[in-house]
DNA sequence: TTGAAAGCGCTAACAC
DNA sequence: GTGTTAGCGCTTTCAA
């Protein structure tokens, strides 16, 4: 195919080669260099406020918008942000994404939104392929311990922050979370004061510090009333409906069984309520249950049940604003710990006298 | 600060300058070329057998990986799509996002994750950033109707998939979703054979395609029974919790209100639910309910709601693999259109006789 | 089979 | 104030 050889005849909205107008094409049309446009796109250096308005119009009438790509491979960074979670259909994890978008959105920056179902295969995965995309910054939920994973955005400088779990690093991590264990034994403390002494606990893989956090603060918590968390009510598995459900059904079937069930997630103690129901038990008159993070979409779920609610939404706004200001003052290296406290919220689930 | 002059007495793994190992450093170990150690990451020309392990040996040392970003630019596109929906925290949503993510994954692919609130504005914006971002593909349930926003696409010939509303375009897009009027003719029918003649629908704006077609669906089917849909009965809002409640409330002060109420999404509905029960109404006894995308994350409530069930995960997955497979075959410019089965699932909040 | 070199679209010295 | 130019890290002709 041959070249058309009258270009100038083409009017400027005319075909374009390849794609979309780009920073030569506006310098070349209004005789001026690609600096002085890139320097009117970014409002960086001086440009004379006649070519600055000429300029700006010839933006507006092609729609020039500078290619994110390449401005990220000059800058060494992406305006991106990777969120690595266990799986977006769960309340939490969806709020802090919207967080985190908010936060995003407001500075130009994208959100690749990662989930690893608790893979820890996948989390690694994820967190090389971000990586590799030059994100600007990582947030997290991390199912794997192995701080290593994170060494290579430590010596890029690329902020971490973890949002629930901690790997075992000394020091230099981000963390935007809520007290667990303060937030347990607040739990603990009503289901005392509720008159409950048969109590248990459903949680999920104690190497991961969520876990790990929210046992010892109920344990921490029923201590102060004098009430013992027996190890064979402490029911270990994955945060999953399928373990709730398990446990919940071994621990039904036995001569005494809990007059109380505290899940250390929303999934765990759906699987526990479903086995009660089965069981033609009802809640709380037979089974009190609370649990972290009850999420009702619809709104119309009876019992309500009582919950540490986790300001999710907070959390992930909180988490994107950190790696904003870093991305700002870079200067700045310190490692920032922002520990919300833990909002209780007392429903029908628990309560004895309704 | 003075430069370390004697740079060979640090070992490979030594402090880097900057940032992670690439490309011409293996081929500096190695002295080969930068192309060589290229061709070899990307399985693409020749290389001999031994170089090759080399490079290999290399690479797993050094745990070198591509910078995704200059190779995007490279390839003017990057590895990554854009899905761009109305809110996360919807059960449809967050299902359609799983299932692009599955096929993005298998395929080395990042998701860009957008929501838009059902925010024309919001929606623009993140369309023109995912192309600056040079996104692969675009996922969209687009709420706005002009067809315009979606032009650059074409012309960079970056595929766009529709999963919801369409826009006003003539053939030139690609589809993936239900078939929105045979879904509705058939909670329609079910309606009427259980008796009901009293009947209203709650839906979305009328220029959303899908509000459009899943009214016009309900009228047809309720036609076939010989039952006209009332235009007083068929309350218009958004897809939202509020416009439920709003519409619904208004129904129940008059002297004669519906006894079933079918809803073009589930938040309408759930609206819907708490004016009735603040009503001191009973589901299904005093009206019947159903809905399109009743998602229960929780498996807990009660009464179940009848409901179309999109196979929202697929959708996804086959809305990401078309994407996929234009990116692998290039020359095929048709548009595609995938329209899927509705699954219709009764549940007690529609059946008389329990 | 391998290497040299030209970009991809943009930013930022540095010179004028 | 404005322009020239050297890269950012990679892929890909084109030669050798």
């Amino acid at each position: 195919m041959q070249r058309e050889p009258r270009a100038n005849v083409v009017p400027a909205m005319g075909r374009q080669e390849r794609g979309a107008v780009q920073l030569k094409d506006l310098a070349k049309q209004l005789n001026v260099s690609v600096s002085t446009v890139s320097r009117t796109v970014n409002g960086t250096g001086r440009v004379s406020a006649e070519t600055r308005k000429r300029i700006l119009a010839a933006i507006e009438r092609t729609g020039y918008r500078p290619n994110e790509i390449a401005r990220s491979l000059k800058r060494r960074s992406a305006r991106t942000l990777g969120v690595v979670l266990a799986d977006i259909s769960n309340g939490f994890c969806s709020k802090v994404i919207k967080g985190v978008e908010k936060v995003a959105s407001e500075n130009e920056y994208s959100v690749f939104v990662c989930n690893t179902d608790e893979d820890v295969g996948r989390e690694e995965d994820y967190v090389r392929l971000l990586l590799q995309n030059q994100v600007g910054g990582l947030v997290i939920a991390t199912v794997g311990a192995d701080s290593r994973l994170f060494q290579p955005y430590l010596d890029a400088g690329i902020p971490v922050v973890f949002i629930d779990n901690l790997p075992s690093m000394a020091d230099s991590y981000n963390l935007v979370a809520i007290d667990n264990v303060k937030a347990s034994r607040a739990i603990a403390q009503h289901l005392a004061d509720q008159g409950h002494r048969q109590i248990a606990m459903l949680t999920g893989p104690l190497h991961q510090s969520t876990a790990a956090e929210r046992t010892r603060g109920f344990r921490e918590g029923l201590a102060d009333s004098g009430i013992a968390l027996e190890d064979e009510w402490i029911g270990v598995g994955e945060f999953k409906r399928e373990s709730g459900y398990r446990i919940m059904r071994e621990w039904l079937e036995r001569e005494v069984c809990p007059t109380a069930v505290f899940a250390a997630s929303d999934f765990l103690l759906y699987g526990a309520i479903q086995a009660i129901y089965e069981k033609g038990l009802t809640i709380p008159g037979d089974i009190a249950v609370a649990c972290f993070d009850a999420s009702d979409e619809t709104g119309l779920l009876r019992p309500g049940i009582t919950s540490v609610v986790q300001p999710a939404f907070e959390i992930g706004a909180l988490a994107a604003d950190l790696i904003m200001r870093r991305e700002r003052n870079k200067e700045v290296k310190r490692f920032e710990k922002i520990v919300l406290e833990p909002n209780v919220v007392l429903r029908e689930s628990s309560l004895r006298q309704l």
